[in-house]
DNA sequence: GACATATTTCGACGATTATCGAAATGTTGT
DNA sequence: ACAACATTTCGATAATCGTCGAAATATGTC
């Protein structure tokens, strides 16, 4: 993981909307929101929601896939993992009291049927 | 953990300078590192850096001692353990799949002598 | 007190960012 | 083809940010 990225990645986070909007789909789960839908929840203006979407999209925090008119987003859970992996890399030297860093591995619903 | 707060730290973050600036106190852990050493390793100004270094105070993201004429800078881990957390809070909407996040728990070197 | 060292504050500059209405694009149903 | 809906692109504006030299502040030494 290149630092490039990630402060990409923290800039696209360093935003009151967009850290409301990542968290409310780092929630929502795989199933994700549509624009619309995320717009109505933050009580931002459509136009401003789409640069807010695609600040996140380019940093590859979030994933857009069509669904009829609407376009749903989703988070990346894999990207977040590694952002939280890159921060926390080597910490205190590599000290066994300091944990490995946390990871959240999502399940799509037909996954969790068959478990 | 207010967002406010967290969107301070993010921005902190989200920038190369300071992001390896933060890094590289997190693995320096709790003795922490000289404001002149970390602009000799950055190969930032003085001036540019103490203004970085106001950045990530400023957001409690690190912490100064001072040391004979020497300011020492060092990772605030509470803070950076409270903001993964709040990232990953209730990932996928709680799924027993998600790992809670990670935790560095740092040590002094009296610590380790006595454990 | 004078001097060297360590770090911060000041001031100015160009570059990037967030905002939102209006218009454009893509999608669905008739 | 047309109308309705969902979302994005465009354009302009105000605000914030990163940079760094020069000067100021604090500390330690002689």
């Amino acid at each position: 993981m290149l630092s490039e990225h990630v402060v990409r990645a923290l800039s696209a986070l360093a935003q009151e909307h967009r850290l409301a909007l990542f968290r409310l789909l780092v929630q929502a789960g795989p199933e994700g929101l549509a624009a619309g839908a995320i717009a109505e929840a933050l009580g931002v203006p459509a136009s401003s929601l789409s640069f807010h979407l695609a600040q996140l999209t380019g940093a590859g925090l979030i994933v857009q896939r069509r669904d009829g008119r609407s376009l749903i987003y989703t988070a990346d859970y894999a990207a977040m993992n590694a952002l939280v992996g890159f921060l926390m890399e080597n910490c205190c030297g590599g000290g066994a009291v300091c944990a490995p860093a946390a990871a959240c591995v999502a399940e799509t619903k037909d996954e969790r049927k068959s478990a």
